[in-house]
Parts: C-alpha cells; sequence; structure tokens
DNA sequence: AAATTATGTAATCACTGTTTACAATCCTGG
DNA sequence: CCAGGATTGTAAACAGTGATTACATAATTT
C-alpha cells in the first residue's frame, strides 16, 4: 500500500475544483478588486496545488473570464428584474429603469463591474456567454428607445446615435465611479448612486419630447474631480 | 587606479536617468499598453541595473504616475489648444471643440488615456500636477457651461448635472473605444473617432435651447457590441 | 482486471517588484 | 586640494507571479 502522502482531502479527487476555484476568484475579485486576484492563491484556497487550476483552465484569463461570466449573469439578472417590474409600459420610463439598475448593480459591485467591463482581464471574444447577456442588455435598450420613437415620445430621429450616447454616459457614470473620480463628490451629502441616478434622470429629460424638462434648479453638487 | 568594472557609460552616473526611465516607460505604454510595463525592462532599456530605478521612483506606481503626468500634459495642451482655436465664441460650440478635442486625443492615444484615467495604475492624490491638469479641463467646460446658460442657451437650468452628464458621456465614449467595446463598430464605416464625435454632437444638440435638434436621420450605423 | 483517460502533485522556469549590502562617483567645506 | 558625506549606481537576493513539465493517482471504459 503506498501510503497517500496527503489525504487530507476525502474523495481525493475533489469532484468540482472548477467551480470552488471561481468562487475563490470571486471571493479575491471582491476583497481587492481583479488584480488582486492571483491563480495561486485560488488554488491554496481551494487547498490544491499551484499547476492544478490549469487542468480547467488554459490560462489566467480563461480563468478571470468564467468569474466575468457568473457576474455578468448576475448583472443581466439585475437589470431584467428591474424592467420587469417596472409598473408602467412607458418606454422611456422602461429605458430609465435599465439604466437605474445598470448604475445600481455597477456601483454595489464595483470590483464585478470592473471585471466585466474590461476587455484585458478576460477572453472576451471566446465566451457565448458574455455577448449573449450583453446583447439581452442591449437588446432592451434598443426595443424602449424604437418604442419611445414609435410614440414619437424623442427628440432626435436619430436613435442610433441617442442609443449610443446613452450607453455612453451609463458606462462613464459607472467607470467614473469606479475608477476614483468622484471622491470629493461621493464625500458630500449624496451618494455616487443618487448623484448618478440624478444625472440618468436628467440625460432622460433631455432625450424627451416634453417642453418642460427638468428644473430642479440646483442640487449644488461639488463638483467631480 | 581600480579599473570600473562596466565602464560603458560614459559620464557614469548616467546624469539623467530619471527622465531616460519615464521616455523608456511610455514607450512600453505605447508598445503595448500599461500592463506591458515593467521597471526591470524600463531599466534595461536605460541600459542600467534592474534595482537603479528606485533611487528615483519609490515604487512602480510612482513611476506610472510620472508617465501619466507627461501624458496628462499633453491631452490639456490639446485641449487648451483647440478651444483657443476656436473661431466663434459660442459656448456651446467652444464646449463641443473641448469634448471633441478630448476624444480626438482619447481615441489616438488609447494606452496612454488609459493611464490617466485608470486610477488604480498611478497614484492620482499625490500628484499636483495631475490635480492641477485635469482641474484646467474641468474648468474649462464648466466656463463654458456657465456662458451658455447665461444667454439662455441651455434647454436645463441644472448646469451641474448637465456638465456631469456631459463629462460622462465622453469619458464613457473614450472608454468604450479604448475598452474594445466598439469591435464591430470601428469595422463598419465610420471610424470609432468619427462616430465619437457625432454622438457628442448629438448630445450637444440634445442639451442646447434650439428647438430644431440634429435630425440627419440615420447613420444606419452597426450596433455596438 | 487491464488499459485509458482525467485530474491531481512536485519541481522547475522565467519573470515581476522590491530590498539590501556594497561600490563608485559627485559635491561641498576645511 | 582633498576628506568625507551624500547621490546614485551595482549585484545579489527574496517572495510572489503565470505557466509547463514529468510523474502519480483516481475514475472510467473496455
Amino acid at each position: 500500500m503506498p501510503k497517500a502522502k496527503t489525504p487530507r482531502r476525502t474523495g481525493y479527487h475533489h469532484g468540482n475544483l472548477r467551480e470552488v476555484l471561481i468562487d475563490a476568484a470571486v471571493q479575491l475579485v471582491e476583497e481587492g478588486g481583479p488584480g488582486n486576484v492571483s491563480v495561486r492563491e485560488a488554488a491554496k484556497r481551494a487547498g490544491v496545488s499551484p499547476g492544478a487550476p490549469f487542468r480547467h483552465f488554459a490560462n489566467k484569463t480563461a480563468l478571470m473570464t468564467a468569474v466575468a461570466e457568473q457576474a455578468m449573469s448576475r448583472f443581466r439578472s439585475e437589470i431584467t428584474n428591474a424592467v420587469e417590474s417596472v409598473a408602467t409600459d412607458d418606454p422611456i420610463e422602461r429605458f430609465a429603469a435599465v439604466g437605474i439598475a445598470y448604475l445600481r448593480w455597477a456601483i454595489r459591485n464595483p470590483t464585478h463591474f470592473q471585471v466585466i467591463s474590461t476587455r484585458s482581464l478576460i477572453d472576451w471574444d471566446s465566451s457565448e456567454s458574455l455577448r449573449h447577456d450583453n446583447e439581452a442588455v442591449r437588446a432592451l435598450v434598443e426595443g424602449s428607445m424604437v418604442e419611445a420613437q414609435r410614440r414619437n415620445m424623442l427628440r432626435s430621429y436619430d436613435i442610433a446615435e441617442t442609443q449610443i450616447a446613452a450607453r455612453a454616459l451609463v458606462y462613464g457614470l459607472a467607470r467614473m465611479c469606479i475608477d476614483g473620480h468622484f471622491a470629493q463628490w461621493a464625500v458630500a451629502g449624496h451618494t455616487a448612486e443618487q448623484t448618478a441616478q440624478d444625472v440618468l434622470k436628467h440625460f432622460v429629460a433631455l432625450i424627451g419630447n416634453e417642453p418642460e424638462t427638468a428644473k430642479k434648479a440646483d442640487l449644488t453638487l461639488e463638483h467631480p474631480d
């Protein structure tokens, strides 16, 4: 009998190392951002040798991509749930709901949002799931946009550009929070999340057809940066 | 005579290693983005031992911060030059000029824009110069915004929110390009730069008071992502 | 039961940021 | 002008990283 050297782990072949590694990586992301993830540390936390992860992931990027897929799925759920639970069928309100849910998730899960939005960390093109979830969100925005135009609720006729502007605005707000451009800002009375939402609503009012735009005069926000 | 071990370099103490290291790091950034920078490689290119850089920079972040300062200075110059060489004194046109110059520089210097906008790479707070240049750009935007409001050229009364929206939009556009969210997009007829400019102009039209907004119906842009 | 395949380990490689002890050069005050 | 301290370089080391390799063990198929 060869007397197993380290029989500490039962069912020696671990069974579901892949999932455990992803969970460990998720935890590392939450603890200190994407930069805090190391394959070795994930392996250590899974109670496995440093080379073991490479039986399940071609490289670190593949592991990060799996983390991103998990995060993206939650991200998409939050958004689709939010828009489904919106009372009205007003397309502009539905559009706003998407943006607000987007910002809410991004600001509350900054490290994970960083993972799913920074392409250098992951292998976006190789992941069906990432593209699929992303497309679902995009389609949600486009759908409400098209419907809003059909009802003549938009100021501009060019929904393509309006849509890109909307995406860029929301993405920009999320990243400005995450990249730390709002240092002074969050210190002020308003939370970053609240302010981001206000700005989004401001934008929504701008694209709308209503002659009376948001005239809530001054929130006297500290200037960002 | 102790016969210098490696007298290959004249004026042995190199004279201006600090600048040479920054230049090497800049080159590395250009070659492969911020992730391509290593202190050791910069040292090698400067013809110096791996420990030498730490006589001039406390750590890698300090080196990257120096790189960022140089980039930020160019970034600011491009923007201030652009707005100064704008013919009209129309504040909204001046505002648009800032945004266009911003996008132009970011898209043409993506790796450097990544350096100056990703706070995890640099020590933003410790750099007077970074804050100063950033504030100059911000003030430029705010100035034109305030003036536009004074002339009653804006739709909304809340310039604070409009200003944040503008910043977020431009930042979002720049980062979407850089983070690779426009893959299919750039392949289409329009360059990323042209499209980003169009979207910016679209936004500028939206915030303006003119009843007739941009009605250039369809550019039939491929959808991003 | 034997052969094959999947999945782990151990050792190793090249590379990274950073620190330490030491050496060479420069600068300045007597 | 030169003694001595401050600068600024080197060499060697350390711990950590992603990744590969040869090998061992467990699960699975034949």
